[in-house]
DNA sequence: TGAACTGGTAAGTCCTAACTTACGGTAAGT
DNA sequence: ACTTACCGTAAGTTAGGACTTACCAGTTCA
């Protein structure tokens, strides 16, 4: 299938992208500045082909873009996966604070207790 | 000094504690409300020392706290662990968004380029 | 047209971790 | 005291994914 219309993903799959420690260096390396495939498997302690297969993922995950440039590949941050991203999570963190203030009121307004 | 290598390792564990599938959900769930490990484990598809484990990741990780309640443990989140999170975050999506916008400043600005 | 780069993919190995069952330990109810 | 409910941990199994080597396709330059 075409992996270009799940531009973006869903947020577990920009979690599980970022948990590697490997695939979080790549993502860290990129976002100093654009990089060929080789210059990062050139710094980082895995082979090329191991870097490609991250750097699928990642891609997958609507965090990087890639653009060839004669017989190199030239990925960088997808800044609208990042920012998507970005916005997706400050709204999941929201909800979690406000519903999280909403049990500390609950529990210091003990009007009702006792449910199991 | 080690600030900056103890956050980027706090990162890529919150990354590793929330890439899970089953820990996302069992992170959502407390967000929604506290539960107890029990409550959890009748919801989700997995069985209770499951979630066991997971909640302790989770813990580990600073992302939810658990509170004695008779034969029962508590958990919800942990606000403080949450916003540290949302903080680091926030810089960490404004340093590669700022040196992605300065990559492409220099690459509609091509004064120098062939760095192989 | 070759030779020498580049990088994606296949196939296979290996190790981590997510899951299970089994057990022990604590708190509340009878 | 015995029973019941709830939970954490140990031990063991298994599935997934991170990595390797080998191979093939596309691009550039002689």
């Amino acid at each position: 299938m075409t992996n270009q219309a799940t531009a973006t993903a869903s947020t577990a799959d920009a979690f599980t992208a970022l948990g590697d420690r490997t695939r979080l260096a790549v993502f860290e390396r990129l976002a100093e500045h654009p990089q060929s495939v080789g210059q990062l498997a050139a710094v980082l302690p895995v082979s090329r082909p191991a870097v490609s297969q991250h750097l699928r993922v990642l891609k997958d995950a609507g965090l990087v873009i890639a653009r060839p440039a004669g017989t190199r590949r030239i990925y960088q941050l997808n800044p609208e996966g990042v920012a998507a991203l970005r916005d997706h999570l400050d709204r999941f963190w929201d909800r979690a604070l406000t519903s999280f203030k909403a049990a500390v009121e609950q529990q210091t307004r003990p009007s009702q207790e006792r449910q199991p």
